[in-house]
DNA sequence: ATGCAAATGCAAATCATTATCATTTGGAGG
DNA sequence: CCTCCAAATGATAATGATTTGCATTTGCAT
C-alpha cells in the first residue's frame, strides 16, 4: 500500500522509527477532511481497533509535529490543540461558527502584505497562521429555511 | 479619571456590574502593549495590590470576552488563552519566534481575499484571526551581532 | 438604609497535556 | 535469522490551565 510506504519513508527520513502507532496516526490524519484534536484522533484509532494509549497519542502527535510531518494548530473556541497532515501546501482554515466545520482553502493573500510589513516594520516573516470565521453555504441555507418557517 | 469612567459605561452598557475586579482587569489590558494570558494578568493585579482570586480572573476574562469588551485569542506555541482589549480596531499579531514578543499591526489584506472566498465557496465571512511569525528587527540585529562574533 | 441578584473567594474538581519508569518493539548489524 | 539495544510504548501519576460549586460579599436599584 503506497500510502504506508510513504509514511515509512517520511518517518525514516525524519530519523524516527516506523511504529504501528505512528503509522496509524498518520493514516487517520491522512483521511481527515479537517484538523483533529488528540481526543478525536484517539477515538478514531479505538474505532479502528488500534491498541494505543492516549498519552502515546499526545507524544506521537508532538513528535510528528516537531519533525514537521504534521502541523499543530489551535483554535480560539477550544482549549485544545489541533493537528493536521502536512502536505507542504499552503492552506488556511475557514471555520463555520454554526456547525464548527473547518474548510481548508488554498488561497492566500500574503505576498504583498508580507513585503509591506517587512519594509514598514523590519519584521522578517517566516510564516503565518490564519483562521477565518463565518458561516458555510450549508448552514446559510439551513438558517434561511428556518427564518422562512418562523414567519 | 475618564478611563475608568469609560470602563464603567462599557460594563453598564453590557449589563454587567462595575466591580473593582473588572475595572482593574480592564485597566491592566488597557495598559498592556500585547495580549496577556490569565496568569500574567493575575500577577499584574497582585503587583498593583489588587486583591483577587485567580479563578475570578478567569471568570471575569471569560465574561468580558463574551460581552466583546475584550478579545480572547490563543497562541499555537502556548497552551494558554490570551486576552487583549477590544478597541474595535482591526489588528493582527506579529509574533517574534525569538523573543516571543507580540507586535500589533493595523494593516489587513483581506477585503479582496474575503470577496474572492465568498464568490468561490459561498462562505459568509464574519471575521478572522491572523498570527504572523517571524523575527523582529531587534532580534535580527542581535543574531547578526552574534554571528559576527562567532567568526 | 435595605435587600437581593450578581459577583467573588476559596477550595475542589475537571480537563488537557506531560512526565516517569518498567516493559516492549523496531531495526541495525552480524 | 538471531541478537541486542536504544527508541518507543503502556500505564499511571503528576502538572498546568481552566472551570465549578457553594458560602459569603458587594453593587446598585429602590
Amino acid at each position: 500500500m503506497s500510502e504506508t510506504l510513504s509514511h515509512k519513508e517520511a518517518l525514516q527520513h525524519s530519523g524516527l522509527k516506523n511504529t504501528k502507532q505512528r503509522s496509524a496516526i498518520l493514516n487517520i490524519l491522512e483521511k481527515a477532511t479537517q484538523p483533529l484534536n488528540a481526543d478525536q484522533i484517539y477515538l478514531a484509532l479505538v474505532t479502528e481497533k488500534v491498541a494505543i494509549n492516549l498519552s502515546t497519542v499526545y507524544r506521537v502527535l508532538n513528535t510528528l509535529a516537531e519533525k514537521e510531518l504534521i502541523i499543530k494548530t489551535s483554535s480560539v473556541s477550544d482549549n485544545k490543540a489541533l493537528f493536521e497532515r502536512n502536505d507542504f501546501k499552503h492552506q488556511h482554515h475557514l471555520v463555520c461558527v454554526e456547525c464548527k466545520e473547518i474548510i481548508l482553502v488554498d488561497e492566500c493573500p500574503f505576498e504583498e502584505y508580507e513585503k509591506k510589513l517587512n519594509e514598514k516594520i523590519g519584521f522578517t516573516i517566516l510564516g503565518h497562521q490564519l483562521e477565518i470565521y463565518g458561516i458555510c453555504d450549508k448552514c446559510q441555507k439551513r438558517i434561511e429555511e428556518e427564518n422562512k418557517r418562523s414567519i
